[in-house]
DNA sequence: GACGGCATGTAAGTCGTTACATGATTTG
DNA sequence: CAAATCATGTAACGACTTACATGCCGTC
């Protein structure tokens, strides 16, 4: 059987421990949709296919009449999993209809047009940024260190993103625009 | 017509100068490709639509007896670049397998294997780090405050996430990573 | 004349989202 | 008892990649 990206994401998440599918999806919801996000529509065909292909195994688990299945790793998929994280390769990919606005904003004319998109970018990386600290405050005690790890990363690039923005918005302000050399390292 | 969101690339890109399928990737890969991929598979076809829909037009400009097709924004196209630009909706998406490597790598066990994800995600932010720098020197004079911008963007970001993972291995080799507490601000 | 770059395209398949459909349980 | 949440799923569609297919041009 093949497995697809989304088949570790799976693994990976059922190794923090067992779950429904709907667990799963509230999981994600709440973690990797910053680098990986996930929907019904992927989450319960893959439980499917890697139940079938023997890596996680379901047991019914009903709340009264209201089905449910938990699911959990099998020996078999802890070692797919573990063989997936060892493999080095690694690929990022970002649709970022933020900065496709700022690159083509000079269609606009005016230097007031940048700014705008450059302040709504910030926006938009203050507000998941909040949501990030969120996160944060109901996580500081439970968590592995490697989530923890990824939560500081995602700390620290917001952030990094929105006082790269507030810099580029003051020096558009200033009328900067057209001869900014760069001086540091 | 109904515009998908690669339709706005395509006439972002032809308002910073006309040019074929080919040129449009080739442009892309050196520019958008780290905000925003394209293929062959979706330029041409788009090129086709938009231009049966007036936005953009053709014009034959063969190469001896080699066939080429240069577009260019239409008025109609500008039209509908400035009104694409002016809504302020942006979202962001990101697929990051090495960060989905980081987030599971506690089934490994080893806190030797977190160190080693955070070094891979270094790797490859410093190689495309790169290539943003090489970018950078071709682009010295050339290029409008926008896309400057965004490059200065890239470059910054990028910065961020190598220091981010220096400091990470840093304290992961020294074996804090039971007790981390955040001292500063 | 072989190789790399220019140039255009298509077909098949994967990946992923959205919208829909259904119904049980808990909480205010 | 209404609304939110729990819980599972499917169908249709759209987005995107990969691999393939074709052939010209310039240069070494």
């Amino acid at each position: 059987m093949e497995l697809g990206r989304f088949s570790h994401v799976v693994l990976g998440l059922l190794s923090l421990g067992p779950g429904s599918g709907y667990d799963l999806k509230a999981l994600v919801d709440r973690s990797t949709r910053y680098f990986w996000a996930a929907s019904y529509g992927q989450i319960y065909p893959e439980l499917r296919r890697l139940a079938a292909a023997g890596l996680i195994e379901g047991e019914s688990a009903p709340t009264g009449a209201r089905a449910r299945t938990i699911y959990r790793l099998t020996p078999a998929g802890g070692r797919a999993l573990r063989a997936w994280l060892a493999t080095p390769e690694a690929g990022v990919e970002v649709r970022d209809e933020g900065l496709l606005k700022l690159f083509f904003a000079g269609a606009l004319g005016t230097s007031e047009g940048l700014r705008e998109k450059v302040a709504a970018i910030r926006v938009q990386f203050e507000a998941t940024l909040g949501q990030l600290r969120a996160i944060e405050a109901a996580t500081v005690v439970e968590g592995s260190p490697a989530t923890r790890l990824v939560l500081d990363y995602g700390l620290t690039l917001h952030g990094c993103v929105v006082r790269w923005c507030e810099e580029a918005e003051a020096r558009l302000a200033a009328g900067e625009h057209s001869e900014t050399t760069q001086e540091e390292s």
